[in-house]
RNA sequence: GCGCCUGUAGCUCAGUUGGAUAGAGCAACGGACUUCUAAUCCGUAGGUCGCAGGUUCGAAUCCUGCCAGGCGUACCA
């Protein structure tokens, strides 16, 4: 509808030109927007002011050489106006927005869908937490927000992966190897000494329990080291099922498991810092490895190799993008908590030095969760081990509360999550507010059966009666997802697509009040069925692109 | 100190990539269920868009400088 605008008023514009309305034939990129004020019409130009240099004209006098060659040859124009410094406002005939109806129930899932990614092959990679204890609610909305993305990705034709990084090397590893080994120990000695810099959470000691489930005393009589490290690789697989669960029953399934171990087996950390200590690139200083990342615009330059010998992680981070372009990305998003931050000109470097341009290369970086209990902080403390896991806010609220609320707000925000709130079932918690649109219009579908109405398509007759300013409204917001979507894409922000379903319930609600769809008259009823049938399709549609259901009865 | 994020109604937040009179929900007040699900709707009230400059036809949005809060600034991960 917004394209039919922008060609009439480019063509009304050369018209004009070719006539001698206007001196210049130079038109700018034409912008049509949808005013917020209905009184400003359905579609509005600012052309004129934009122009007015170029032409060397006032915008009003523009404005009335384009008016004067408008063509209209659908006639879906209803009438035109010029206001305020020089906008030309276009109303439409309400029923030239009708056949978007019909876009939506032949299009369905697929509704909103495009090929803006022209099928580029992009990862996101997302949640990647250390398989050292269980997701928290920080994850949580990681998950929620890269998932979501991808959904996104995908739906606007990019050729999608999504990627978990496994951290299943280094010293935090071996720190919770030798955490389950002490509490394995626990068990069968007394004064065993629990250091500080392990850790304190429980579910610690549940694995040791395992570990002696399935062991016995047997791994008291192996050298400490041999025992640490079995109990590390044990305590990891356990944890990152555990995650791969939580995940699950949160509606996320990742396609690829990328371990950081694997790197290191595969020479793949080697041969890259030895490719770069030739190309100087990394240097040696004081017994450690350096990349020289301040060349490449970061604050210093990072260790890669501690004078002990040991990797840091940026070690493997380096080889891990590397390793993404190699396979054939051609962009990369990362996913990453705010606190990590100041790691993104490192990566980037390390992305620049291995011959890409960064600017395939995006981070999201999310912004903190707080976790309230009716307004107040529930501590969360990962030392002691006291936290609340996302296992626990699943099973508390939902899956579907859960993620809608780590999407109804812009990521770069800080979110309160309040579990009170996010288990009330009314007003307060709009993901009840979208499903119930769902559940309601399903609702009538089912009366609408039960009266024997069941073969609801398109006739002229019947949507000719969808006159009412709510209808052509509903219409009107339903014509505008496609956009919403491809912006959503664009920014990757999924909060836009939940923004906009609270928006399409809101007028979905006032209608349903204000209107009923099962009349006594049967043109009117199967109009108005096949209105909020698209209505439908188009929650549905969206809601599965945040990975929330839509269910059919609540 | 430096870097990133945030600052919009009493509270929690949107704001169509620079448009016209800045919008929702909650909270407050007043209304609507014998009719398709009241997990809903309608109405009233609520604003110096942190502050000060600048850019232009036009700024919550872009630029500069301040102020406040959060996070980060390891040969940790």
């Amino acid at each position: 509808m917004k394209q039919k605008i922008k060609n009439m008023i480019y063509n009304a514009s050369k018209d004009a030109y070719d006539k001698g309305d206007l001196p210049s034939s130079d038109f700018p990129e034409i912008e049509v927007e949808e005013p917020n004020a209905g009184s400003h019409g359905d579609f509005s130009t600012n052309i004129s002011m934009v122009m007015a240099s170029i032409q060397k004209m006032p915008p009003r006098k523009i404005a009335e050489a384009i008016i004067k060659n408008i063509n209209d040859p659908d006639g879906i124009l209803d009438k035109t106006e010029i206001a305020g410094p020089g906008f030309i406002n276009f109303f439409l005939n309400k029923y030239s927005w009708h056949p978007v109806l019909r876009k939506i129930h032949e299009q369905d899932a697929l509704y909103g869908a495009s090929d803006i990614g022209k099928g580029k092959k992009i990862q996101v990679e997302f949640v990647s937490a250390n398989p050292t204890g269980p997701l928290h609610v920080g994850h949580g909305r990681g998950a929620a927000v890269g998932d979501s993305v991808a959904n996104i990705l995908l739906f606007c034709g990019y050729n999608v992966e999504k990627e978990y990084y496994i951290n299943d090397s280094g010293r935090q590893i071996s720190t919770l190897g030798r955490s389950v080994f002490l509490r394995y120990k626990e068990l069968f000695e007394a004064d065993v000494q629990f250091p500080e810099d392990c850790y304190h959470g429980d579910y610690v000691r549940d694995l040791a329990g395992k570990a002696r489930d399935d062991n016995g005393d047997k791994l008291l009589s192996m050298s400490e080291e041999e025992a640490i490290s079995y109990c590390a690789r044990f305590a990891a697989e356990n944890i990152l099922s555990e995650i791969k669960e939580d995940l699950e029953s949160f509606g996320v399934v990742f396609d690829n498991w990328h371990s950081e171990q694997k790197l290191y087996d595969s020479g793949k950390v080697d041969k890259i810092i030895n490719d770069f200590r030739k190309q100087n690139i990394i240097f040696e200083d004081d017994g450690a490895l350096w990349f020289r990342t301040k060349d490449f615009g970061d604050e210093k330059n990072r260790v890669v190799v501690r004078s002990n010998g040991l990797t840091t992680y940026f070690a493997s981070d380096i080889a891990y993008h590397q390793d993404k372009f190699d396979r054939g990305f051609e962009r990369v998003i990362d996913v990453w908590g705010a606190d990590h931050h100041g790691y993104i000109p490192r990566v980037s470097a390390a992305i620049e030095a291995s011959g890409h341009t960064r600017d395939k290369f995006n981070v999201i970086l999310i912004q903190l969760v707080n976790l309230l209990r009716d307004g107040e902080p529930v501590s969360m403390s990962t030392r002691s081990g006291e936290f609340v896991t996302l296992r626990d806010v699943i099973s508390e609220v939902g899956s579907d509360a859960a993620r809608f609320i780590f999407l109804t707000r812009h990521y770069e925000s800080a979110l309160d999550f309040d579990l009170e709130l996010a288990k009330k079932k009314t007003n307060d918690n709009p993901v009840y507010y979208v499903q119930y649109v769902h559940a309601r219009i399903s609702s009538i579908a089912r009366k609408a059966q039960e009266r024997g109405i069941s073969d609801i398509v398109w006739n002229d007759a019947a949507i000719s009666r969808l006159t009412e300013p709510e209808e052509i409204q509903l219409i009107k917001t339903m014509a505008r997802y496609p956009e919403i979507v491809r912006c959503s894409a664009e920014n990757m922000e999924p909060h836009r697509i939940t923004y906009y379903l609270m928006n399409l319930a809101s007028a979905f609600h006032a209608y349903y009040n204000k209107h009923r769809v099962l009349t006594d008259e049967a043109e009117l009823t199967l109009g108005r069925l096949y209105l909020v049938l698209a209505i439908k399709k188009i929650i549905r549609n969206g809601l599965s692109l945040l990975g929330v259901s839509a269910p059919e009865k609540m």
